[in-house]
DNA sequence: AATGCGGGGTC
DNA sequence: GACCCAGCATT
């Protein structure tokens, strides 16, 4: 029986991962809002950290959302941590089905299953990455539709025992076993119920992305007690930045900050469907500005700071940090 | 169905 | 480089 030799594999082969057997909602919503997109080694120092600051949902709802962004910083997808601080401020406690949980904002299909059928029990199959994964190879589909993996999967969910960890048994097999690159078919639980094993890197069929180049200039307004640092808007919602705009427009702000600032290097940085390609420039201010250390602040605004810093050492300007 | 949204590991 | 990760919201 599949079901039970995916199991009885899982048993011995599971990763001990900190949410293995969590029971608490809170804990596992956190761990499942945190692994959207995001591989399970990255996800853990943030899962700790995080509930060492929110141990509870009320802990969470009682803090500011700029308190949740500065631990969810580096991290990636800010909107998540919005969409929890939300969550928490929206009920006492989680709501315990698959149809409730789905309505929370920024838990899908898979989230909502995770939490419903982990934390509640519920029979309701979770399709990720991995699970489709799994599913195209075992029926050997390229192209499978979300609904069609759903219906598989549910069809798939041994109707007794722990549904919970079912789901986490099919998601660790992707993980571990059946990886996107080089999947290790002859250690497989499932090797002999597998369609797909002659060539298993043909399903699912990948889809093809484009990635755009972006170019931006980037000013650093370096003043007596830090920078001058704005919220971000669109890209980064949430966290604070140095001002980016179009390189035509350095003069105009320039001007309006009353300052003539340095080129002082570039910047590249990668996002998944981006190649920002930032020209900095710095110039030292009127202003008082604030310590980039106590704001959430992107990678990027991370490397232009650095730029900036190094290039004003360079040129004997005291940094504000030590001053 | 397609796109935007981070950051990082892997080959 | 390209791919992809315990996806979701929006259009």
């Amino acid at each position: 029986m599949l079901q039970e030799a995916l199991l009885a594999w899982y048993e011995g082969a599971k990763r001990p991962l900190p949410w293995r057997g969590e029971k608490d909602p809170y804990r596992i919503l956190l761990s499942e809002v945190l692994l959207q997109q995001t591989r399970v080694e990255q996800a853990v120092p943030y899962y700790r950290r995080f509930l060492e600051r929110f141990p509870t949902l009320k802990a969470l709802r009682e803090a500011s959302l700029e308190e949740v962004l500065r631990v969810w910083a580096g991290v990636g997808y800010y909107r998540r941590a919005e969409h929890l601080h939300r969550v928490s401020q929206a009920a006492e406690t989680l709501p315990r089905s698959y149809e409730e949980l789905k309505e929370l904002p920024g838990l899908g299909p898979y989230t909502a299953a995770a939490v419903a059928s982990m934390a509640f029990g519920e029979r309701v199959a979770a399709v990720d990455g991995n699970v489709r994964r799994v599913l195209a190879r075992l029926f050997a589909l390229e192209s499978p539709t979300p609904k069609a993996l759903q219906a598989l999967a549910q069809a798939l969910l041994p109707e007794e025992g722990d549904p919970g960890v079912w789901n986490q048994a099919l998601m660790e097999l992707g993980a571990t076993v059946c990886r996107p690159k080089r999947p290790l078919c002859p250690a497989c639980p499932l090797g002999a119920f597998c369609q797909g094993q002659k060539a298993p890197e043909r399903y699912p069929k990948a889809r093809a992305r484009a990635k755009r180049e972006e170019r931006l200039a980037a000013l650093v307004l370096w003043g007596r007690k830090g920078v001058y640092l704005e919220p971000q808007k669109g890209r980064f919602q949430g966290l604070y930045g140095v001002p980016t705009f179009p390189e035509e427009e350095l003069g105009a702000r320039a001007r309006a900050f009353g300052v003539e600032p340095s080129y002082v290097g570039e910047v590249r940085h990668e996002l998944t469907h981006r190649r920002l390609f930032l020209r900095v420039y710095a110039a030292l201010w009127e202003g008082e500005g604030v310590d980039p250390k106590a704001k959430p602040l992107p990678k990027l605004t991370e490397k232009v700071l650095r730029q900036a810093e190094a290039f004003l050492a360079h040129a004997g300007v005291v940094p504000f940090q030590d001053a």
